[in-house]
DNA sequence: ATGAAAGCGCTAACAT
DNA sequence: ATGTTAGCGCTTTCAT
C-alpha cells in the first residue's frame, strides 16, 4: 500500500471548516444562487435540481449560516424576549403561550434574565438589539431611560407585557395590577374580614407586586380600614417561607388576632395555608387567605387558595401575536393595548359573604 | 432664532434605519476602522479618539450589529442550550447554572425547547446550529442520528448533560439515572419495605426516568422484590396526579396493601404524600415515600419527603465551564465525563432502617 | 496610533 | 428556470 495515496484518499478529511453554499453548489454542479433558492422554497427551481440540491446537501451536511443570510437580507427571524426570573413559574408560563404562537411562524424568541435588576435589564436588551431582532418583548413599563430610548429607537415592534398600568412605549399587553389589588380587597371586605395582614417579598423593584399592593390598600381605606401588620422576606424557599412568615405575623399579632392574610404570591400563601392547617386554624372561619397568580399546583393543596389567575400564557399568546403580525404586515398600526381581565378565584380560603352573626 | 437652522439642527430626523459604524465615524471624524477598534477595546487608541467615538456613539444611540460582526469575525458568543422542557422546575434550576458560568464570560446562552420530541430537538438543534454557536449544551445522550450528525460535524464543544449511562458525541456531565435507581431501591429494600408500588409519568421518551426505573427494578431483583403494582400520569397538575394516582393505586391493591410508593417525581410524590396524610395514613408507618428530583418546595410540605438531589445546577456550571474553557482554548482535550454523585435525602418518609418486629 | 482594502457567506436585484 | 453582480456592516490584515 501507498502511505501517500492513502493519506490524500481515504484519510482525507476535509478541511475543518463549516461548510458553505459554495460547497453545495460545487458538489451538486449549480449555482449557488439557485443553492439558495431550492434551500430557501423561495423562486422557481426544476425538481430535477432541486433534487440535486437537496441530495447534496444532505449529503454534505450542510447547514446553512444565518449569520451571513441575516447580514444579506437584513431580516432576523429572532423576537428577543427580555423577562426577570426563571425559576418563578411565572415566567415560563409566559415563554409557552410565546412560543405557542411564534411556532406557528418563521419568528423564534430569544430569551434574556434581568434578576429584576434595572441596569441588567439594560445590559441584555443592548445584547439582544445587537442582533438586530424582529420585535421585543419585555416584561414591565419600568426600564431605565436608556432602555427606553434604545427600544424606542430599535424601529421595531416593542410589547411590554404583564403590566397595563402606565405608559408603554409601543404596545402594551397584561392586566393592571393595581385593579387586582383593588379587587382582591373588596372581595375581603366584602366577606367581613377587618384585622388583615399582608405578606410579600421585599423587593422594592418588583412593580407589580408593589401596584397590587397599592391598589389593595387603596381600597381598604375607602372602606375605613388599613393593613394591620405586615411582612417581607427575601431568598430562599418560598414554600418555607410562607410558613414562617405566617407564624410570625400570627404570633405577633395574638392579642388581636388577624382574619386575614394576603400574600403577594401563590407559592408563600400555600406555606400559610399549610402553616394554618398544621396548627389547627381554621380557615376561612378564624383566619382567610388569599395569594396572586393561580399557579396551577394549588390544586392539589389540602384545601384550594384564594387567588386571582394572571393570565400568564394568555398574554405571552397574545404579545406573541402583536409581534407577528406587525412582522408580517410592517405598515399595522403601532400602540396595540390589550387589557386582560384577570379572574378571582374565592377557592376555600376566603368566604363570599360575611360570616353570620 | 433662525427656524430654518432649527428645523435643520434639532428637528432633524435620521432616516428611519439602523445606525452603522459608518454613521458614528462620519460624526466623529475618525475613521471606521478606529471606531470599531474603540468600541471593542481593542488594539492602542488614543484617549482622545476614544472619547471623541463614545461621544459620537452615545449621542446617536448607536448600537452595534452583532451579525455583521460575527459574520466578519466569524465569532459567534452564542451557546446553544437545548433543553425538554421549561415548565419542569428542574431546566431552569440548570439553566441558572449555565448562567452563572457563563456570567462571566463573553459567551451568552441561547435557549432551545423540545418537548421531549426527537424530532423537535433535530429541527431546534438545526435551527441554533445555523447561528453557528461557539458550542452547545444538550440534554440527554438519546438523539437521532441525524442529530448527532449535525453535532460531530459541526466542529464546536458539545456537552451533553443531566445523564450519563451511555456514548457522548463529545463531553458528557450529569448523574447515572440507573445507578440512582439502585441505590434509591437499596434504601428501600434495607428499610424492609416489601410490596412496592412505582408511580411516573407516561413518557416513553423520558430516558433518564426510564433508566431510573431499570436500575430501581433491577435492584429490587437481586433481593428477590419486584414492583407490585404500578401507575402513570399524563398532562393536567403533577400535585393534583400525584393525589388520584396514589389513591388509585392504594385502592386496586386493598386487599394486599402496599407498603411503598416510588414516583418519578417529587412533584407526584408531594400530592401522594398530601394524600396519604389527609387520609390518616401513617407515613412512613404504613407505608413509605419516596419522589426523585429534590425541587425545593418540598421543605415546606408537612412531612419532608424522601428523595435525591439530582445536583442541577451543579451539572448547568459544570457544563458550562467546559464550554467555557474549550471556547478560550481551542487546543483544550475533548471528551469529558463528569460523573456527579446524587444524594439521598431520607427525609421523614421513608425508614432509615428495618421496623422492629 | 490610525487608515485602506478585502472579504466573511449569504441574498436582492437584475440579467438571461 | 438559472446565473451574475454587488453589496449587507462589520473585522482582518496589512500599510503607514
Amino acid at each position: 500500500m501507498e502511505p501517500m495515496a492513502m493519506s490524500q484518499d481515504q484519510d482525507f478529511t476535509p478541511p475543518k471548516r463549516p461548510l458553505t453554499l459554495r460547497d453545495v453548489s460545487e458538489a451538486s454542479g449549480v449555482s449557488e444562487m439557485t443553492v439558495s433558492r431550492v434551500l430557501r422554497n423561495r423562486g422557481d427551481v426544476s425538481e430535477t435540481t432541486r433534487n440535486k440540491v437537496l441530495e447534496a446537501a444532505r449529503e454534505l451536511g450542510y447547514v446553512p449560516n444565518k449569520i451571513a443570510g441575516a447580514l444579506a437580507s437584513s431580516r432576523v427571524n429572532l423576537v428577543a424576549v427580555i423577562i426577570p426570573s426563571l425559576s418563578n413559574m411565572v415566567f415560563p408560563e409566559v415563554m409557552t403561550g410565546i412560543s405557542d404562537i411564534l411556532d406557528e411562524t418563521e419568528l423564534q424568541a430569544v430569551v434574556g434574565v434581568t434578576h429584576y435588576k434595572p441596569e441588567r435589564e439594560e445590559k441584555v436588551l443592548y445584547q439582544m438589539l445587537s442582533w438586530r431582532p424582529s420585535g421585543v418583548i419585555i416584561a414591565g413599563l419600568e426600564h431605565t431611560e436608556a432602555s427606553k430610548a434604545m427600544l424606542a429607537a430599535a424601529g421595531i415592534p416593542v410589547v411590554e407585557i404583564m403590566d397595563t398600568d402606565g405608559d408603554a412605549i409601543d404596545a402594551k399587553v397584561g392586566i393592571s395590577h393595581r385593579r387586582a389589588g383593588r379587587q382582591m380587597a373588596q372581595a375581603i371586605i366584602e366577606a367581613g374580614y377587618k384585622r388583615i395582614g399582608f405578606l410579600g417579598t421585599k423587593m422594592p423593584l418588583d412593580h407589580r407586586a408593589r401596584k397590587r399592593f397599592e391598589g389593595f390598600t387603596e381600597t381598604l381605606a375607602k372602606a375605613g380600614l388599613e393593613i394591620a401588620d405586615q411582612e417581607f422576606y427575601s431568598g430562599g424557599s418560598a414554600l418555607v417561607k410562607g410558613r414562617e412568615m405566617t407564624q410570625t405575623i400570627l404570633e405577633r399579632n395574638a392579642d388581636e388576632p388577624l382574619d386575614f392574610l394576603y400574600y403577594s404570591n401563590d407559592m408563600i400563601a400555600s406555606g400559610g395555608l399549610l402553616y394554618c392547617l398544621d396548627n389547627g386554624i381554621d380557615v376561612p372561619g378564624d383566619i382567610g387567605l388569599a395569594g396572586f397568580n393561580g399557579i396551577e399546583f394549588i390544586d392539589g393543596l389540602p384545601k384550594k387558595l384564594a387567588t386571582m389567575k394572571a393570565m400568564r400564557s394568555e398574554i405571552g399568546r397574545a404579545a406573541a401575536q402583536i409581534i407577528a403580525k406587525r412582522v408580517a404586515d410592517s405598515s399595522a398600526p403601532r400602540g396595540e393595548e390589550i387589557v386582560l381581565e384577570p379572574e378571582l378565584k374565592f377557592g376555600e380560603t376566603l368566604r363570599r359573604k360575611k360570616k353570620p352573626f
